[in-house]
DNA sequence: ATTGTTTTTTAAGCATACTTAAATTTTATT
DNA sequence: AATAAAATTTAAGTATGCTTAAAAAACAAT
């Protein structure tokens, strides 16, 4: 009666459900095709087949819509991959570049059941290494209020980062060297236009980072203490 | 250039590999295709399809047979199956009927890469929770020198349980519940045929097996001490 | 508004992994 | 050795998930 999924079906959900979310991006076939690989024409082909199966809503040439049902399968999956990345981060010490290729994989054949056991097992964190937030088994998102992407926060402010986007090694690489990790305190000092780049300073230091690299970083206003041990439970243990 | 492996390929693979070692099991694509639910016009098929992929020799009307290439395969796939159900069952605390049916999946995303970690996080055992050994990262396997199906001991001696090979709930509840577990002692009484049945004596009690249950049971001569830690690396922790 | 570029859609085709039904071969029984 | 039963193989067909190439629509720019 009830058919299984597939992984291409998760991987496409979730990444619509996803690009849906992030601001600068788009639900249309071409961009989820780009994200995952393929073509174009199997982006479009795969709208159909899964409007078919009430996850999207597709009309021709409008960009990709999530059904509820569609929109609760993503988060299922999301919810499985942020647990795993947590999970081999602080329990097998994998890199912040190695957890997201590994999660890629298992977040599609773990079973609500084991995904229950690693939450408990983790103590029931909220985010993950990545400072992501992780849906609970319901599918609710404990938001990050206030959060903002670096490269949009107004300068002249004081901000603690709260997310790390990226999944290349070069990426976390440098934001270890240059001090950067969840709970930096840091002041934008400017906003430059054309071409695009934030500056930051940070004990001293200064940096000027492109968009690029603004983009994968979220900030929120730094009002309170300076470290929030319930904001961070899902600190790696060193 | 090198293409990927699918899970229906992986489970072939690794089932052909179980049923040419066990006794009283053979490779024929009906054998295959019951174990593997599938028609047995799709497990003749796949023999053929995986014989021009050089994974298995095919010759019509045969037993199937694996090549080198799909030897190593299976050993790849049962080393990875075995270190989640040691891995599930120590760290997570999950019941032995849990186990395969969650391995059974994670088995086939698991890089070789993470195989490792898990193996190192579990100090390298040898061993899963069923005592079934663990293939080293080459594919070798560390025999269990002298173990013999319970159903097939010869009366008269004391056996050491060195394996519980079943994966239903009822089966470990029984075994549980009469005092069956990796490292109990016994002494087959009699070997019965017709029906075939095994009678052991533990610690005062007796119990009568029929055979489907004896098989699943693996024992060896008990010549040791009574317990013998380096052999067991793998009894949860409590 | 017409033109040109980009994107999407359609169309045709391929590999995988299955199905059921019929034909063939093997195996077992008389 | 002939026959019956069981297993295997072949054949035909389906669903999934991709491809490339061509047609159609949308978008952008003069
Ligand atoms: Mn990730
Ligand atoms: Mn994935
Ligand atoms: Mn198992
Ligand atoms: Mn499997």
């Amino acid at each position: 009666m009830k058919n299984p999924v597939s992984i291409a079906t998760e991987n496409f959900v979730k990444t619509v459900y996803q690009f849906d979310q992030k601001k600068g991006y788009d639900t249309r076939p071409g961009s989820i095709a780009r994200e995952l690989g393929i073509s174009n024409a199997a982006a479009t082909d795969m709208a159909r087949k899964l409007a078919r199966k009430e996850l999207i809503e597709y009309k021709k040439y409008k960009e990709l819509r999530l059904t509820p049902a569609g929109r609760s399968m993503a988060l299922a999956v999301i919810r499985k991959h942020r647990l795993w990345e947590t999970f081999l981060h602080q329990v097998f010490g994998l890199g912040m570049h190695e957890i997201h290729r590994e999660a890629e994989l298992l977040e599609h054949l773990t079973s609500d059941f084991l995904a229950d056991r690693i939450s408990h097992f983790l103590g029931h964190p909220t985010t993950d290494p990545h400072g992501d937030p992780i849906p609970d088994p319901t599918g609710e998102l404990p938001d990050a209020p206030g959060a903002v992407l670096l490269s949009q926060a107004p300068a002249g402010l004081k901000y603690r980062v709260s997310r790390l986007s990226g999944s290349e090694k070069e990426f976390f690489d440098f934001c270890q060297a240059r001090g950067l990790a969840l709970g930096t305190v840091l002041r934008v000092k400017n906003q430059f236009r054309n071409p695009r780049m934030t500056e930051v300073e940070m004990e001293g230091t200064v940096l000027l980072l492109h968009a690029g690299l603004a983009q994968t970083l979220h900030v929120r206003p730094a009002t309170g203490p300076a470290y929030d041990p319930a904001t961070y439970v899902n600190e790696p243990q060193p």
